[in-house]
DNA sequence: CCATTAAGATACT
DNA sequence: AGTATCTTAATGG
């Protein structure tokens, strides 16, 4: 046993009980700090592609990452975001076999995730109800956070999408201003920069939001 | 200064 | 709502 490992094993144990006391019970905190896997990622940082091989579910501790859907042509669309205590419904789904990751991942601040492995899914589903529990009820939220970004997309015109995003954005940011452009907004919202740019307009008349180069002052958030 | 790039405008599909 | 194209404005070397 070198020292490191342990040295790491404590500070993970120590990180998780932290974060997760109430959440967890300790016998499962203790397996999920010998079994799994802490990294540190930056903004903009790919955490996972599409493609991938889910081999480890996500668990994050500090941060928010971004969660979107890769079209064929390269297209990609903002499906929701993680922030402290989420997971990945997409490794949920997958426990019982490897398979490749429909969506990708990547980091929108600096951001702490806990990685895994899928096997030990069941395992704990059984042993720990504390698991049990948190696992159906991700499951159920992402279900439902789903079904919004659905009808937001099928129902809602694209100025309404722009503000939503925007807001959930201030959100995960903690922050009215966002440093982000046009062309920005369009990619995650699967548009061009030139109807971002028409609209952002209208919505700057609006006094909704005021605009500068490289970031917006998001006004009406609540 | 100039090159680069974000954002606005206009016109057409 | 989206594409193409041009103009204008900021930014950083």
């Amino acid at each position: 046993m070198s020292m490191p490992s342990l040295d790491s094993t404590t500070l993970c144990i120590e990180k998780l009980v932290d974060k997760f006391e109430y959440e967890f019970e300790q016998p499962l905190l203790k397996e999920m700090c010998s079994v799994g896997k802490i990294k540190s990622f930056s903004e903009g940082d790919i955490i996972m592609d599409t493609g991938d091989i889910l081999t480890h579910m996500p668990l994050v501790l500090s941060g928010s990452v971004k969660v979107m859907t890769e079209d064929s042509d390269g297209g990609e669309l903002l499906l929701y975001y993680l922030e402290f205590g989420d997971t990945c419904a997409m490794t949920l789904s997958c426990c019982t076999k490897p398979s490749k990751s429909n969506i990708k991942a990547i980091s929108e601040s600096n951001a702490e995730i806990i990685f895994l492995p899928v096997q030990k899914m069941e395992e704990w589903m059984i042993k720990y109800h504390s698991w049990r529990s948190y696992v159906l009820e991700s499951y159920n939220y992402r279900f439902k956070e789903m079904l919004e970004s659905i009808d937001n997309l099928a129902f809602n015109n694209m100025e309404d999408r722009i503000f939503k995003y925007l807001r959930e954005k201030v959100i995960v940011n903690k922050s009215p201003k966002l440093n982000i452009t046009h062309a920005a907004i369009a990619a995650e919202l699967n548009s061009s920069r030139v109807v971002i740019s028409r609209l952002m307009k209208k919505l700057e008349r609006d006094n909704k939001i005021i605009q500068n180069r490289n970031s917006v002052d998001v006004l009406d958030f609540h």
